[in-house]
DNA sequence: ATTTGTGCAAATCGTTTGCATCTGA
DNA sequence: TCAGATGCAAACGATTTGCACAAAT
């Protein structure tokens, strides 16, 4: 990992109020270096392995949820079974692709939700998720 | 349960080309009398529990699954680990409370998404799901 | 009689936890 | 130094599977 990148990631991790460690580093280069990007805890994990000395599953879960709670990462829930992790957090949706298990994101412009519904009373909107399910056809 | 609605209920089930067995009927009564609900499979199990002989788990999720797959059920994902079951098929959305771990149903009218985007060449919508996460404030 | 469904227990998958050890500020 | 972070293995919750048995047509 270049210099300059890393520390742009430990000042990103700092900001967050983490301390930017050798395994933070490495995820956080794998997440917010290029493209964005939905990853699976498992993915990320098996990415990692490739191109550190070690990371641990359970280090990677934790680095995950301290990134989403921080607003690096934004969790996205399609299945009842595991969770995908989007680098991009700016309002957007997306596609998911049910054969494939993967998500395509959708420009924030090229959908638009026409007034949200208030919510009950004492609540208030923390996410608005949509997603599009796609088959093959 | 009394006939005139084992028999309704029963039709449903043959309708979905699954046989109307003590176990579906049971289930399919919980689900399909009175208002609509959103059920998980260990919350129905329960339930079934307290109102007929025995049904097992096993037999719940592969109910529920049946019964999504004839378009009886609709299931709906929030988080990462459990699912859902709406036993409204109708298109509608939902508003999550993630302190309560419940779902609230809102009117499809109340809210309208403007302009699907095209999906990707080669394939189609399957469904449409808004999420609005909502916390206490 | 044949097909379909069920129950049970074991297996699996993704995720979380407890705790001893290590590391960054 | 010492709060905070990590690794490991065990624990966990939701779901699925395999297979012998039972029930529906």
């Amino acid at each position: 990992m270049e210099l300059a990148v890393k520390q742009d990631i430990a000042s990103h991790i700092r900001q967050a109020g983490l301390r930017p460690t050798r395994q933070r580093l490495a995820l956080g280069d794998l997440l917010f270096t290029g493209q964005h990007r939905h990853v699976t805890a498992e993915i990320l994990h098996q990415e990692a392995r490739d191109v550190t000395e070690h990371v641990s599953l359970a280090t990677v879960y934790n680095t995950l949820h301290q990134f989403t709670e921080a607003g690096l990462l934004r969790e996205v829930n399609v299945t009842g079974t595991k969770s995908f992790f989007d680098t991009n957090t700016r309002e957007h949706h997306h596609f998911y692709l049910e054969k494939e298990d993967m998500l395509i994101d959708i420009d924030k412009d090229k959908m638009e939700l026409s007034g949200l519904p208030t919510p009950p009373e004492g609540t208030s909107v923390e996410q608005v998720d949509v997603i599009i399910r796609l088959k093959k056809d």
